[in-house]
DNA sequence: CGTCCCGTTGACACATCTCAATCTCAGTGG
DNA sequence: CCACTGAGATTGAGATGTGTCAACGGGACG
């Protein structure tokens, strides 16, 4: 364990990190303080964090580790809608539904931090500073996914891994990383099946842009793969330019 | 013209209506107010409000018609994020950008109103409630289009169709209306071609759940519409239940 | 009244899905 | 230490929904 929140280099990137109930703090009294902007808790794999339906009360702070939110279809596909990684913010689309309009899991070991809408709200207010970065970040949660638009398989895929790049280490990109969901639930997030996914990554691990062994994957060529992202590059009939 | 900005039915449900500087008090000064909060400017249909990479300055608020916004694929085809009708704030995006991420065009006679940024912020900050209404607003917009994850055509065609009914009138279900874009722009939208589109009206239609003559579309059955849309119906092979 | 854009419909091509078999790897217990 | 087991990943073959290309038809508008 950590000695202290700020310990956590995660909790150094936190916009809450002054309001925060430090995680010794918690430890030492062994309840949560109840004034606090932002309190610690933790999930193991597979443990969930709110149901569909569940009421709106807080917004979640991901210390560590990684959720995913998805919805269960009618034929009982599952379709997940966002994953979350260390530094960022789940629970903004609940704000205007009222409760959470899906299920959030953990899909590691994860550590998060509450953020009880009230507070969040006062703390906004209290501070203009934090109000435009908070404006900011859900502006980029805005932007997240758009390349789900995209067509083919390939583009998505591409895309989808040069987020992770980005979006999985804060404040760093890092092209070498781990994949922390399985296949399935790639599929499951970029509408394909987890047998096409595999089909591209072998695809794309075959023209040199990747190399990938089970969950351990390392983007060779990001620029490559971007030019394959926005559709400029196929390789579905053999490598060739469009 | 309307005679003030408050008179539009509009404008009484926008939040920024007090503080807006009325269109008689431009139209008769013949120069917009440099300290207003909101301005008032007319798009003709197929005229660009803003072009990818433009700096992000002001959010727009619709007060009459529609928008789209869409990005420019490399194979030159138009990826439609977004509609936008009136009552509805379009930039968001861009806050976290700096600069607008699309082209956004008005796809029919439309009415907006400028928000300078700063001047958005100092508002907010100003107006605890109406903060609070901007992130409920901006949550919302987290939610819309979240069908666009469903696999086929009909489901999202049906589940848009739903979505058009209750954004296309603020504050207003309705399901008898006029669709303000092309089969092209939908299924820009929707990732589908405009044939298919096509296509599945007319099948919507054999199976009596919308009446559709050109622009005019009336949702004879929007509860089994609705079914469609999550997937519990699928008329694709003759109307059977799954 | 003619033009042109938009929408409809058909035939065929193809990307992805579905179903299935096989394989690897991690975890468990003998 | 090894065998057993089950979940996840890979790969193949056939099915299918949607895209593409094309022809046709009908309003809207000048």
């Amino acid at each position: 364990m950590h000695s202290s929140a700020t310990s956590n280099p995660t909790c150094n990137l936190c916009l809450f990190a002054p309001f925060c109930t430090s995680e010794e703090e918690i430890l030492h009294t062994g309840r949560q303080a109840s004034l606090a902007v932002k309190q610690y808790r933790k999930l193991n794999r597979n443990e969930v964090l709110c149901l569909p339906n569940n009421k709106f009360q807080n917004l979640y702070a991901i210390q560590k580790g990684t959720l995913k939110t998805y919805q269960v279809e009618a034929d009982g596909r599952e379709l997940i809608r966002e994953f979350y990684f260390a530094g960022e913010i789940l629970g903004y689309e609940a704000i205007y539904t009222g409760h959470y309009p899906f299920s959030a899991v953990a899909i590691s070991e994860t550590l998060i931090c509450e953020i009880p809408y009230a507070n969040f709200l006062k703390l906004l207010h209290s501070k203009p500073a934090l109000q435009r970065r908070i404006l900011y970040l859900i502006s980029r949660q805005l932007n997240i996914g758009s390349y789900l638009v995209s067509t083919t398989a390939e583009q998505r895929l591409a895309a989808f891994l040069i987020e992770l790049a980005t979006r999985l280490h804060p404040a760093e990109t890092r092209y070498a990383f781990l994949l922390p969901m399985s296949r399935q639930d790639i599929g499951n997030y970029l509408r394909l099946s987890a047998e096409t996914i595999s089909r591209v990554f072998s695809r794309l691990q075959k023209n040199k842009m990747i190399l990938i062994d089970h969950k351990k994957i390392n983007l060779l060529q990001p620029d490559k793969l971007k030019q394959v992202a926005d559709g400029l590059w196929t390789s579905n009939k053999g490598n060739t330019v469009k």
